[in-house]
DNA sequence: GAACTAATCGGAAACACTTTCCGCTTGAGA
DNA sequence: TCTCAAGCGGAAAGTGTTTCCGATTAGTTC
């Protein structure tokens, strides 16, 4: 592979993408992650050219910003296992999980919207997230016929923000009870 | 309330309005429910205006469709609870209203996206479905700090279309364990 | 530290819908 | 058959995304 001897990345350009990134964070919490693209720009004072020029598809600026969440759940992960037992860790790691996700207006529906925009995400979030999970899964014994991928889906599934912010937690709750005191062994 | 005498409706829009819907449906089915509008109205053979003289918005469409699939929903649960045993009748209506819900690309999304739009229909959906399930839960006796309105939320939000059709049944199937074998009696 | 250039900027223009408007058409009622 | 409001269709307006490109400006070189 060819390896040029590239000139350095402008700092203003760095410096433009954090502060589009903080922009976004922002704005998907307080008002959804539907919210125009221009309303972003303007938050960080940039043009909207500038926030295509880094994030080509409006869904990139959406991937970018999850992306950085997937990375601190994975470390979260990490950290749980090795200070509690299996199910607390567990535990704490699926609260977490479903709070993350129901920070974000809009962010759930987005990402299971069947949108090919996302389908990479799901991958990248897979493949980090994955492995930690199923670790915790398997220190805390619970049925085999649902995989890892199965509960990731599942709790997003549940977490979409809505009026009763208490819909989520409790579903999960009940689907975790269904995991432990199950039918198939 | 003033009854106007008024004039019969015509037979071009009752028929156009039938046009639509069943172009609707087609479309929700075999692209999505996110398809454009002209691309229904084309289907249906008349113009976008037309389509927007009977369903003021888009989603208005969208609502229509649903409230359609309500009505056979309820009926089917009637009927159900009349011919099988309540935990039977329970599974194999819970089996319907999956496929009602996974049949439609992108339905699920839009139902709980919070778009506005569709909050009356949630309150339609509660209304008339929530009755006949509330009395299939009953008569199947499952824990009872879940609300009947709770269920249909999450198998709803469970059943969103995806790459894996297996998915949503499966996980309702967890679901209903986590109903059945629960810890808080 | 001045000149050279490619990377970057910013906002205007091009697109892709959705929704509104309005002149023309047609079915219902007399 | 005649009248005329309901209904039609598609053009135009509104809204958000994405592309473009002339004007800047940060690295690099001398």
């Amino acid at each position: 592979m060819p390896e040029e001897p590239t000139r350095q990345r402008r700092a203003d350009a760095i410096r433009n993408v954090d502060l589009l990134l903080d922009a976004a964070r922002i704005v998907f919490e307080r008002v959804s992650v539907d919210a125009p693209a221009k309303q972003i720009s303007d938050l960080a004072g940039v043009g909207v050219g500038t926030l295509y020029r880094h994030f080509p598809k409006r869904s990139d600026l959406v991937k970018a910003v999850v992306e950085s969440g997937i990375e601190s759940m994975a470390e979260l992960g990490t950290t749980l296992s090795a200070q509690h037992p299996p199910d607390e860790a567990l535990r704490r790691w699926i609260d977490a999980y479903t709070k993350f996700l129901g920070t974000k207006r809009g962010l759930a529906p987005a990402l299971h919207s069947g949108d090919p925009a996302f389908d990479g995400l799901a991958d990248h979030f897979r493949a980090r997230i994955g492995p930690v999970l199923t670790e915790l899964l398997q220190a805390a014994k619970v049925r085999s016929d649902i995989s890892t991928d199965d509960l990731l889906h599942a709790i997003a599934h549940l977490c979409t923000p809505g009026p009763d912010p208490t819909f989520g937690p409790r579903m999960v709750g009940v689907l975790m009870d269904g995991l432990r005191h199950n039918e198939k062994g």
